[in-house]
Order: C-alpha cells, then structure tokens, then sequence
DNA sequence: CCCTGTGAATATTTTCACAGCT
DNA sequence: AGCTGTGAAAATATTCACAGGG
C-alpha cells in the first residue's frame, strides 16, 4: 500500500508520460520527468521504484511499458461506476467533463432530491432520489460518488453513501466529512483553493 | 511567510470555527478543533501559535478573536477580483458558485476567445477575448485568474496572465504549469482526484 | 486545575551519493 | 559512459511532554 504522497505523484507521473507518448517519445530518464515536473530525480526514481524495476541503467524508462506499469497499478486499465449526487450547475459541469470518460470514469447514476430535478434525463441517464440509492449502487455497479450537494446536506449524503458501500468519495462541499476509517474522501474544495491563493496576495501586499 | 501545509490548515481552522460560531459556540479548545478535524491538538496548537499568543491557558480560543485573526492572515477582510478564463460548462459553474463572492472572491471579467461566446454577458459582465486581458486586468483591479481552459491552450494563457502580472492562478486544465517562481499555482484537476481514488479502488480488489 | 505555547524528541519525506547493471 | 535503484544522510513535519499562565 502506497502512501497518498506517491501516489498523487505517480498519477502525474502517468500523465507526463501519456504526454510524451503522444509526441512519440520513447524513453525517458529520471531526470527528464522531473524537469518536467519541477521535482527531483531521486525522487522519480525512489516513487517509480515502488513499481519494481522498471527502468534501463544508462538509458531510463521505456514510456510505453511504464504507462502500461502505471496503469495498472492506479487501476486506470478498468473502467469504474461513478454515482453524481447533486444535479446542480456543477455536476453538470462535471457530467459533461471530457476527462472522465477519457480515464475510465463513467457516469451511471444521477441523484437529486429536489423533486423539479428528479425525472429529468441527462443523456441517457435519469435523475432519481438518493431513496433509489441502494438498489442502484448494486445494480449499476457504482464504485465512486462526485458529491455537488450543499454543504449542510453533505454529512447525511455521506452517511447514505457509505451505508450503501460506496468506500470512494469525491466531495465538492465544503465539509469535512466523518468518515469511517475505511472510506477515502478527496476533497475538491474550491473556496479554500481560493482563499490560499488570498494568503499569498495579502502576504504580498504586506512586505 | 508560512509554509503551505500550515496555510492549508489555518484555512480549514476558519471554516470550523465560523461553523461553531454559526452555532453560537464561544469558545473551543484545540482538542476539540483537533476532534473535528481528525487533527492532533499540537499540531491545532502548534499551527495556530504562528498567529501570536490567542489562545487563554486553562479556557482554550476566543472563537471571534481568532476568527478575526485568522481572516486578517489569510486576507479575508479584503474583496479581491478574480478573472474567468474559459467560459466553458465548469465555469459557468464557477460562476456560480455561491461560495466564492460569500467569502470576498468577485468576478470581474470573463475572456474566452471563442467567438460564439464573445460579447456574451453573464450577469452584468460581457465575455471579452484574451486579447484584452492586459488593459482589464489593470482596469478591473484582477488579482487571481481561475482557468477553465482545454489543456492545449493552458500553458500558453498562463504565458499571457503572468505577462500581464497575475501571481495567483487556479488551473483546472490537466498540465502542469511552468510559471516563474514568484506566481503560485494551485491545481484543482479533478481527473487527478478520480485516479487517486481509482488506487484505492484497484487496491481493495486485488486484496 | 486545565489548557496553551513551545523546545525537544520522533516520525516522515526528500535528497544525496554511489555501487552496480546495460 | 550513463543512468537506475537504494541505503544512508539531511531536511521537514508532526507529536510529545511539560513549564507556566489565567
């Protein structure tokens, strides 16, 4: 089991090097790959070295078979349910998102409580209730829940999820969700990613 | 100047304690900051003491006063103007967001250069081309740019903002960005934050 | 008495540096 | 000759533990 850490990096890691491959690149060293990436070789070298060796001393790492490597391990070879609670403007969003379906990500399901939202079919997908929750995480084989509720529903949906089995969460609220211990929440909170970004311009604004 | 983790924690201490403030709760302990959180009291201790002595031994954090403090830190008190660039689904979210204008984030322009798009108004903002970033930028007081541009097209408007003296970036696109060492960038790449949770995923089922 | 603030201790993460493989 | 893989060293980050203040 990996540490969050390494894994965060071998995601990018895989995407540099899907980059590469696209531009026809064959190998790359460590050092190459941290260049890109403003890291260090070492620890390319140390993260990808999780992997088992991979790499050609005095040559680097062959792309393609390290993507495959990458792949595999991050599970991107499959292709994974993912439930959308909450039918506002940023699900939509994130329902129409290019990029999920690129890396394996496929809506199956869409809930919303609000009653003028239920019924409604986006593509070919209907807005139920999170009543509905249970039968279709096992139906539609759902492994991952995007949450663009509002914040005071965020817990309760969380405890619906995870009550159904759903161990994987993506949570656009802006809580922090008690969880048990065996659950994964990431969390994509926009406001804070914001106000960091205010800590740096009132830092700058003081000197 | 404090380091990153520190600010991403004094961050999320504000939320809670404007929820327990919200709740009519005066005053909190750093145990039970820490409880909330899923934290140590030390570290609750330990990263709050950079804001100077606020907290009364044998009684714990004047909730108001360290909000205050915090929001002064973090540069909260003040409105700062944020540039849409991408006038996309995600953000026409963003846009939206009522999270952003409540704690002192503004909209003030919109650029895509999409011609279907200019000219457009989204609220009482008109979507302008890229073109005229430099003199809006000056004009509207922008400080933060949010990017919602396809990958392509990130690096390049990246260029542009740091050209028309933007330090603070918020990139949705999936690249990482070369920028100059005194721009800060935070990367909100939500395909990134699937396949993090796709590891777990993957891992559960191999176990 | 109870909790803060903080040096010291511990744990974790990153980098160094080099033996060894191709 | 050049680069990987990896223990050892260095740097960071977190937790401990307690002196001191309200």
């Amino acid at each position: 089991m990996l540490n969050r850490h390494t894994v965060e990096r071998l995601v990018i890691y895989n995407r540099v090097l899907k980059d590469l491959a696209k531009k026809n690149v064959k190998w790359a060293t460590s050092e190459k790959i941290a260049e890109i990436l403003f890291r260090s070789p070492a620890q390319v070298r140390k993260d990808l070295s999780f992997l088992g060796k991979k790499g050609k001393p005095g040559v680097g790492y062959n792309i393609r078979s390290l993507i495959g490597e990458l792949d595999s391990t991050l599970g991107l070879r499959k292709t994974w349910g993912v439930a959308l609670i909450g039918a506002g403007n940023l699900g939509r969003a994130l329902f129409h998102y290019p990029g999920f379906k690129r890396e394996g990500f496929e809506f199956r399901a869409i809930f919303d409580n609000n009653s003028s939202k239920i019924g409604r079919r986006w593509g070919d997908i209907t807005v139920t209730p999170i009543t509905s929750l249970n039968s279709v995480v096992r139906k539609r084989k759902i492994n991952i829940a995007v949450m663009t509720v509002p914040d005071y529903a965020a817990q309760e949906v969380a405890d619906k999820l995870t009550a159904a089995g759903l161990k994987e969460l993506l949570n656009f609220a802006p809580v922090t969700l008690n969880v048990a211990d065996n659950v994964n929440v990431r969390y994509a909170d926009l406001a804070l990613e914001l106000e960091n970004l205010s800590y740096n311009l009132n830092h700058r604004a003081l000197k």
